[in-house]
DNA sequence: CTGTTTTGATACCATTCGGTATCGCAATTG
DNA sequence: CAATTGCGATACCGAATGGTATCAAAACAG
């Protein structure tokens, strides 16, 4: 059984919030220094880290009075195990296709 | 330079979409059998349909009078792709993690 | 040709979503 | 203590989203 990827599917759907995951990759930051990269507000950011939390993307650790955001390691497997049933897809689909080639030309 | 995700992205980001598809890896199907299989109205699957065609994950082909879906085995590698950038990052973290421990426990 | 079937397109509705404005609270600093 | 700083929470707004109902068009059956 397999975790339930839509909150993390649905934290990767917005622009903004993959820049934040790209911004976070290179250091943890409060929300403060995230804000400074966009040109919107505190609070709006905010919002897209409470997102990207519930998703099981970012965690949060608190410094004194300042909240430190960080990726979770952990928090694209769902996404990945999702997206990894179609690899057999794709594989069962080239191999219909070469077999069929093969049919065609012997 | 890898092609924008957000269509993909977008079009993966709900559940019915992602059962679709689901559903299409099995078959091709036209939208009413697609439907079928939902407790919805068939437009509100064309428009599931018509958001999964734009993020290049399902193509349509005409026979006759009937509109056959099939998943596009190439519409998932740029997402692939975008996830692919947080490889090294795990990697990287999870090398950290290893040698912090390590250092810890000697 | 007439009628049925499969589909596309549109108008419309309720909800969600991204964003701002604003308030209040806790932690540092003077 | 008072003032500042960083943050959380909420109410509110416009736009997007998921859904229905409905109509028109194209392809096949009789």
């Amino acid at each position: 059984m397999i975790a339930d990827p839509q909150s993390a599917f649905r934290a990767l759907a917005d622009p903004t919030r993959r820049q934040i995951l790209m911004m976070l990759r290179r250091q943890d930051m409060t929300i403060a220094q995230v804000a400074g990269n966009f040109d919107m507000t505190r609070a709006a950011v905010k919002k897209h880290l409470t997102v990207l939390t519930d998703g099981g993307l970012v965690t949060v650790r608190t410094r004194g009075r300042e909240r430190l955001n960080s990726i979770d390691p952990q928090g694209m497997a769902p996404v990945r195990d999702w997206l990894g049933v179609f690899d057999a897809f794709w594989d069962d689909r080239l191999a219909a296709l070469k077999s069929a080639i093969e049919e065609d030309s012997p």
